[in-house]
DNA sequence: TTTATTTAGTTGCACATGCAACTATTTAAT
DNA sequence: ATTAAATAGTTGCATGTGCAACTAAATAAA
């Protein structure tokens, strides 16, 4: 009746992106590193980009605004970051990483590395590049069909 | 300090499937249905494969079985399916497809493949063949990794 | 200057996910 | 036959996600 899905990216991307998720948490906290692959990445743009407001961060990582706002409440409970409301403007946080969320920075950035490169094994650079543009690709077409679907409205 | 994370694919993956999530529950709420794709895809599977045990499902979707029991319970408040307890064995519940849930299989495949049309456009078949690949390379690797480590406990 | 609008961030609601611990049932072991 | 172990599902708890509606503050418009 209908053509199969299991030919498809999608499924494969999905069930891939899940796998990874877990790996990565589970890898870091096997060296006693309790963080997942989103706080992770929060945490090295605040590292290398120092402190930035909620938007931009929401921005940066591609994250609705609600979930960023959630994401640095947990963050926050582990004392990783630290809200401070900037004077210029007292409707901005500008988000901090704390002392302990640099050390952990440190800790767990060799460890990420390291995990990452096991999932890459046997997997050349052309191919990476492969999934990096059709990745883009999805992407684009996704945007240019909401485009195009609001300007007919 | 650190290189960048930028040049990889996890990225690019993760962040894909975001806006492959929410294109996909967006295309089909312009039709008026209200489905995520996690439920399409169990939709489907329930139509071809008639009624299956949680248990079943959970290992076709590769989900724990505690998502797969809330992912159900979602649909059954929609009506979409219905667990029937196994005359053989009282611990199982055999999940059906409702007459509703029938009707929406239906219009919602028709959708569903034009969407994924959409983001296809411009991706050769070759290209997707690659994605397919890395993916099951990403998930051995994985896989290979966990085994690896649970030998040397 | 007072009002209207825009902007930054939070909260309620709904959904998805996994681990650990639990119940109920079935099967294996003694 | 009674006990022990395995199995199917559910629930508590923690995490991540987005939309709509909200508060508070800053800026534009009247």
């Amino acid at each position: 009746m209908f053509p199969g899905l299991e030919k498809l990216m999608m499924p494969w991307i999905g069930k891939t992106m899940k796998h990874i998720d877990l790996f990565i948490a589970t890898k870091l906290s096997e060296k006693g590193i309790s963080l997942t692959r989103q706080q992770v990445i929060l945490l090295k743009i605040l590292f290398h980009d120092g402190p930035l407001p909620q938007n931009d961060l929401a921005f940066l990582t591609d994250r609705d605004k609600t979930s960023l706002t959630r994401l640095l409440s947990t963050m926050e409970k582990k004392n990783l970051v630290a809200r401070i409301t900037s004077p210029e403007d007292k409707r901005v946080n500008m988000v901090h990483l704390t002392k302990h969320g640099e050390k952990v920075v440190n800790e767990t950035m060799p460890v990420l590395f390291e995990t990452i490169m096991h999932m890459q094994e046997g997997i050349s650079q052309e191919e990476q590049d492969v999934v990096i543009n059709v990745m883009k690709k999805i992407q684009n077409n996704i945007e240019k069909h909401i485009d195009s679907c609001s300007n007919n409205n």
